[in-house]
DNA sequence: CTGTTAGCGCGTTCAA
DNA sequence: TTGAACGCGCTAACAG
């Protein structure tokens, strides 16, 4: 079995457990005899420290944990990606959690997290989230944790974000270029602070071309089925747009669903841009015009910031609210 | 702080700790009136036990492990979906490591797991992994762990996979009833026993149509610049081939990009299958045929599987090796 | 340089 | 029905 412990190697070596354990850690205070025997035993006989025991003993458990909504969806994975990374290289281990958009599944999963199981964590919050309490007591209590995307924009905790609102005002502003007078922008129900900013983005296009009495904000949510009828209705109204900005790939997904099942020719009937993380999008049918963030970058960085609360640095106020641009990858979906 | 432990609820209600304890944990020992007295304030004042000690008396930690190649696929991230929600029910926490198929950095997170930090895992391993002395001793120990898709065969261990031989086999059928004469087979370089199941399911089908003298075996692998040159130096040759069949989704997405680029018509002059569970495919130019696993229900069984292994229910001979099929989505990428 | 001792917070004896 | 005491495996303070 995994009994191969301190004790183990202790007696084996006629030797006190805790020789053996400053052994382990190159402490400057024992022979280089010693450790050369010390690890080697340990090395022949596969030793690891027991974690548990460890953890107990210096309160510090080498574990951050990550809270996301989904992780079918490029962005966290690249999220993941990036954090797994740095995690990895810190010799760190990482728990992941996935909400599902369900408030209530994101309270259960940060009560679980309260008491010394993490060294500390970071959260993109769920759309259905609209109060911060199960945040706020990690606020008081002192422990490490950091905001990414999907922030709460209130509270003290660091936060690293992407321009929503300028990225989308340009690709608003992309579209009306390529012609659109009429731009519906698909918005991800819920009042996360990055939906908002994403609106406000589109708003202010439109108020740049005066347009402003044109707004047309549909929202939508996690069902493919229910987004679909309401784009179905937006493009067989009397008044379609002839632009689609959507705020979340999903939307943008649920879009060209429609469009080739009602025969909506993109981009010559109707312009399309989306946010949207995934490679492929370039050969779609139309390739897609799309906002891209910075994921895997965002992930490392919010990684970085967490570390160094952990490690108790301190952090200049540029390190707690991080904005990385993200940038527009023009394709056929919105060509004049 | 999080100091609020069992030694504090035990001073503040005047009770011994090993009362409060029995009590939290609703021992049949304890009147009910000091259960609600013990409970009302372990409410109030949201104490959750230190899991550090209780995993350490206990030798349990209500943890398990799940070790991948990569995340950003979308396979994976639908295996992790059906994994934590098995493990949120139970009340599992779950550890992510991606490999980036790397054997060494697999074998480097698996010593880690070797002492008690996680009551499971549950590996799909990397393509150049070729041998499995590291989970041999996993094996020795008697540690529950599953593989899943990427299995080691010869091993002990429980294996939940899909039935790569034979949906190979009627992929490769599909392209050579929609006329394909020279098939290539895009396979994942290294020797897992996936990539020559899938080969083999190819051969087969070549077979039985007389064509064994035509397999065409390509050997791709994690960079998409170096494996475009590779497809396009085959569909440059002077002998190219009228179907290609990615035995991963990543090839597909060369395929097609060198296929944009080269203006190679697909279905035309070009047949393309693949594997893959990107929901997106239907919208390629054009739509992708595809054979789709049960990723989120490998997940599952996977975790169900290793949950019976940890709870030290008995397996069956069947739920030892857990074959589930995968189902193949023909669209106009091999339209005849 | 090495050994002895004392907890970390919890669950589980054994006693009362 | 409750309390006192021990130990899971490890690290750190204190001796020598």
């Amino acid at each position: 079995m995994d009994n191969v412990n301190l004790k183990k190697l202790a007696k084996e070596l006629n030797l006190a457990i805790s020789t053996v354990s400053r052994a382990l850690r190159d402490s400057h205070e024992i022979s280089q005899e010693t450790k050369d025997r010390v690890k080697a035993l340990a090395e022949k006989l596969g030793f690891q420290p027991n974690p548990h025991a460890s953890s107990l003993r210096q309160s510090k458990s080498k574990t951050i944990a990550v809270v996301i909504p989904e992780i079918q969806n490029n962005f966290f994975a690249q999220i993941m990606n990036g954090v797994e990374d740095v995690a990895q290289q810190k010799g760190y281990h990482v728990l992941i959690y996935l909400t599902h958009e369900d408030y209530k599944r994101e309270k259960g999963i940060l009560d679980l997290l309260r008491n010394g199981r993490v060294d500390g964590l970071m959260i993109s919050v769920s759309n259905t989230t609209d109060n911060f309490e199960h945040l706020q007591a990690y606020c008081k209590a002192g422990i490490p944790f950091v905001f990414f995307d999907r922030v709460g924009e209130l509270m003290e905790a660091p936060q690293i974000m992407t321009d929503d609102a300028e990225a989308s005002c340009k690709a608003t502003d992309h579209l009306l270029k390529a012609g659109c007078k009429r731009i519906a922008f698909l918005s991800l129900s819920g009042n996360l602070s990055i939906s908002i900013r994403r609106q406000s983005g589109y708003k202010k296009a439109l108020a740049k071309y005066g347009l402003g009495q044109h707004e047309l904000i549909v929202e939508c949510g996690p069902e493919d089925e229910s987004n679909r009828q309401k784009i179905r209705e937006l493009l067989e109204s009397n008044k379609p747009p002839d632009g689609i900005f959507a705020a979340i790939e999903k939307f943008a997904v649920n879009t060209y669903e429609v469009c080739h099942a009602l025969k909506i020719k993109i981009p010559e009937k109707l312009k399309v841009i989306s946010y949207s993380n995934m490679a492929a999008v370039a050969l779609f049918d139309p390739p897609l015009s799309t906002i891209v963030q910075p994921a895997y970058e965002m992930g490392k960085q919010a990684a970085d910031t967490l570390f160094k609360i952990i490690e108790k640095k301190s952090l200049l106020p540029a390190e707690k609210k991080i904005v990385i641009p993200s940038c527009i990858k023009e394709r056929r979906s919105t060509r004049g």
